[in-house]
DNA sequence: CACTATTCCCACCAATCTCATAGGGAAGAT
DNA sequence: ATCTTCCCTATGAGATTGGTGGGAATAGTG
């Protein structure tokens, strides 16, 4: 008879993970980069138009309120505004905003790690991910997202089809 | 009178958190790589050689093991070899293998995600942001990092000091 | 054979994080 | 005044993280 075959069980929570905060922010970002930039948005119109818990969402605004991102107004026709130029705003900006830094090892960052014995040239190689994520994060705007314009460096990673394939 | 200041309560839960699994793994990994490969490693040295409890190391190098990274010996004078050279082994694998997919938005992989309106542009982003990753953690093996060989690409990312900032 | 060493497997735990929801207060517009 | 909209706090279920502990299976040794 076959033996039983045992459940791989695999763990899914990727090191590289963009949360739903995250998600929402840049959508809700665009959405206001997208509008015309005379009259304010409302919460609850972003929230219909990118299908994203209300609620919720208000928490996201806040938050990016506080970090100097958005500005907002309150009372019949209020909402949301861009702060800057969307050419000014970075997916990175956005990230450090409503979910800290960029990445980090056990919860630090990487500059305060100390390894010892063969692993001692694990760090540069954290380093070298976080310069590499960074790139990518620092260099794309509202702007180039929302008028389909990716610096070309990033462009040509994403048009790689095999960029597009699940390992 | 001054006005009462709120505190800005920043979220520390990075997109690119690399695990104390992952960590622990790789470094493990990297003793069993810098090891003779005549005789197994006890789980025990490399807890104590790295600083990693002992037993957490274990259901690690279990997952290592079961994953086909490691093989495993039992009983008296046994231990952990690498399942393959360490030049075999890249850190993309230990991460997939312990942590799962490498790149992740709200718990999914990019591909299987859609966007809508000025949303649309989003997926190419986190597809080339995946890209980059994965090409720095699929092309660096153990054995370059035990060496303190790291490919040219990604040694050139650390050497640039500002790689070392905090922002 | 008994004994010891080591991996392997399972259950458990506390703290934290994620992704929300609910209710009401504050401020601005009309 | 009233209505609209943002702003704040509290609550909560469920998952994840980073562990710990107890034993069962397996392999070598006297």
């Amino acid at each position: 008879m076959p033996a039983p075959v045992r459940e791989s069980t695999v763990r899914d929570t990727s090191p590289m993970r963009i949360s739903a905060r995250v998600d929402y922010a840049v959508r809700a970002a665009l959405h206001l980069a997208a509008a015309r930039q005379d009259a304010p948005i409302k919460a609850e119109a972003i929230a219909e138009a990118q299908d994203i818990p209300h609620k919720f969402l208000e928490g996201i605004l806040n938050d990016m309120r506080r970090g100097g991102l958005v500005t907002s107004q309150r009372g019949g026709n209020g909402g949301y505004r861009l702060a800057r130029a969307a050419g000014a705003i970075t997916v990175a900006d956005i990230i450090r905003t409503v979910d800290g830094p960029l990445v980090s090892v056990r919860g630090v960052r990487p500059p305060e790690l100390s390894y010892d014995g063969p692993a001692r040239t694990l760090l540069p190689l954290w380093i070298a991910l976080r310069a590499n994520v960074r790139e990518i994060l620092e260099g794309v705007s509202l702007e180039d997202i929302a008028s389909d314009a990716l610096p070309s460096g990033v462009a040509d990673l994403a048009d790689d089809p095999a960029a597009w394939d699940n390992p």
